[in-house]
RNA sequence: UGCCGGAUGGUGUAAUGGUAGCACAGCAGACUCUGGAUCUGCUUGUCUAGGUUCAAAUCCUAGUCCGGCAGCCA
């Protein structure tokens, strides 16, 4: 094994661990557990509690359980169990044998309900929804005692039992634990640890038709885990009370609950509500689209574990809101690709170049470098001839100041083929559209070095037009036009949409692309990283999706100066 | 306005009584067969007011602002 990475520093969780190692506090064991409900798709912001589970455990020498805290069967699916295990082996991290759900243990549950009972630390309250909510009163004033509060432990054992056996309907009953109905924390005034669901669940199926509320099962699941520290976000910290007076109840073994604040990411929603609202709404085409910040949707985008694991460590841990760059992501990416994808050349938005001087039935291939950040990643040939296409963008009959590219007597490099001149434009006589450039080459710049060392200063990537193929590729933007939808005002984050999140354009590449496999990354020089589409590519037909553009200095160059 | 938590450049974070640092973004320059990458430099910050101290982002007091909590959701 090699070193860790220069460790971000310690963050507080990590120091926290360190010092109840150093203490003896947990016997020199570190359990970290990941505890999604099956109730929505894995995002980014699940990567962020992902990575420092298992990132600290591993760190720690520990281990770190992947638990579904399943417990509402109305909302989760095993669509979603398999999603996460799915991403979070995607993501590079791995359980081992600590697969676990709390529906694993609701027999065990159940038994501890009973000796909280028996202990006369929990009820059976007969209160309606509308009763309870009115006795349970309001942060600034005290609630009631439910009737039920004073009912004997025999009474309560019983009715409990008739619960579990499903004699009663749904609403019921519930069971309460007897704590302080005035206490100023609402999650202590008595909070239900159990309800009547006549629901199947998709793991224990029919055999349940009681269920254990968040706050029972998460606390004696760590425990039974004996996971040493559980993390989780901060809404729950007004929880922890309740986390800890129910383990004290039981005497049981005591984990330590630590809260951070959860991820928010600029130009994008992750609220399982809003992201269920696009898919639902066919905003976006599902819960893989490439826009979405869910793990699918990035995995579909062309991004990489390591980099999504990356971008993780960069953006620490804290227990304040905050609202990280998606440029950091975006840079992550970049980085790692561009030390590891192939660089290619293909041209989306084509304009026609006549060579003239190019004998019409020449062609020749030239050498291109595969990528210049690793020599071992060799070279391949490129296909050069007398048509070819260039980018419309590179090309400006009327050129600005510092404008490098190609124009009416001007001259440029075809990257790694040779120098042309622009000699004539040609127009479509109705729209004024410019169809087709003339151009001459100059034959002794072939291989694109300088014959007689004049400086050309603006290099352009070419697709010869008798061996492009064509390919639809698909350029993805932010989806939200506002940095934060989900705060934006009159909470109608759909009014944010950014209308030109996908453009699909029909790009001509370098012949060799046709066969690259699903899921491969490359650069398009001078435009972005592309990602083969791993559902629509087809044999011989790949589709790309734009993973992220390059840093274009030139179009802020220009930007600056129009403005 | 009850309870809990929080506040460091544009953004994300570090510094736990001793030179406010790093990254992203931005700007400027160098280099370049990608206006990419790389390299160099720069701008910008401790919520406010008091206090303790030789010394405060850090400790104390008061205030301001922000977030969370009133599901039989998690």
């Amino acid at each position: 094994m090699n070193t860790p990475e220069p460790a971000s520093t310690g963050h507080f969780i990590r120091r926290i661990i360190e010092d109840d190692l150093k203490t003896g506090k947990t016997g020199g064991r570190v359990v970290t557990r990941f505890p999604p409900e099956p109730n929505g798709p894995p995002h980014i912001g699940h990567a962020k509690s992902i990575g420092m589970n298992f990132g600290l455990a591993a760190e720690f020498g520990g281990v770190c359980h992947l638990r579904f805290d399943d417990t509402n069967p109305s909302t989760e699916d095993v669509e979603y169990v398999d999603a996460f295990q799915r991403d979070i082996r995607w993501l590079g991290f791995d359980w081992g044998q600590n697969l676990f759900y709390a529906s694993d243990y609701y027999e065990r549950l159940y038994t501890y309900a009973v000796e909280l009972i028996k202990k006369g630390k929990a009820y059976v309250c007969e209160l309606n929804t509308g009763e309870f909510k009115e006795y349970r009163g309001v942060p600034t004033r005290p609630g009631k005692e439910s009737p039920g509060r004073t009912r004997l432990v025999e009474e309560n054992l019983d009715i409990f039992a008739r619960m579990r056996a499903g004699e009663f309907d749904e609403g019921r009953y519930v069971l309460r634990a007897r704590i302080d109905m005035a206490s100023p924390n609402l999650h202590l005034r008595d909070p239900v640890i159990y309800r009547i669901k006549k629901e199947v669940h998709h793991r224990t199926g029919a055999v349940w038709c009681i269920y254990p509320m968040y706050d029972f099962a998460h606390c004696l699941s760590d425990s039974i885990e004996k996971i040493t520290h559980s993390i989780c976000t901060l809404e729950f910290e007004v929880h922890r009370p309740l986390y800890d007076w129910i383990l004290d109840a039981l005497e049981v073994y005591h984990p330590r609950q630590i809260e951070f604040a959860r991820l928010n990411l600029s130009y994008t929603i992750m609220s399982k509500r809003k992201l269920q609202q696009l898919v639902e709404g066919k905003q976006v085409a599902g819960w893989d689209d490439p826009r979405l910040p869910t793990l699918a949707g990035l995995r579909r985008r062309g991004y990489t574990p390591a980099a999504i694991r990356d971008f993780c460590e960069r953006i620490g841990i804290t227990k304040f809101n905050s609202l990280t760059d998606v440029a950091l992501l975006e840079h992550c990416i970049r980085d790692e690709l561009n030390k590891t994808a192939s660089r290619v050349m293909a041209v989306l938005n084509p304009l026609r170049v006549v060579i003239d001087n190019y004998p019409e039935d020449q062609e020749e291939f030239f050498d291109a470098v595969n990528n210049p950040e690793d020599p071992t990643m060799g070279s391949r040939k490129v296909p050069f001839s007398r048509v070819i296409y260039i980018e419309r963008d590179d090309f400006r009959e009327q050129p600005p100041k510092k404008f490098f590219r190609l124009a009416p007597g001007q001259e440029v490099r075809l990257r790694y083929a040779c120098y042309i001149t622009c000699t004539s434009v040609v127009k479509d006589d109705k729209t004024g559209e410019i169809v087709e450039l003339h151009c001459t080459y100059d034959p002794a710049s072939r291989g694109g070095a300088s014959p007689d060392g004049r400086k050309v200063r603006g290099t352009i990537h070419w697709v010869s037009a008798r061996h492009a193929v064509q390919a639809e590729v698909r350029l993805y933007d932010r989806l939200f036009l506002h940095e934060n939808p989900a705060e934006a005002e009159g909470n109608d984050f759909l009014r944010h949409l950014n209308p030109n999140s996908l453009q699909v354009v029909t790009g001509f590449l370098e012949p060799g692309l046709v066969s690259v496999n699903p899921w491969d990354r490359v650069q398009f020089e001078r435009l972005g990283y592309f990602c083969a589409d791993g559902v629509d590519s087809k044999p011989g037909q790949p589709v790309f999706n734009r993973i992220v553009t390059l840093k274009d200095s030139w179009g802020k160059i220009e930007k600056g100066s129009a403005g």
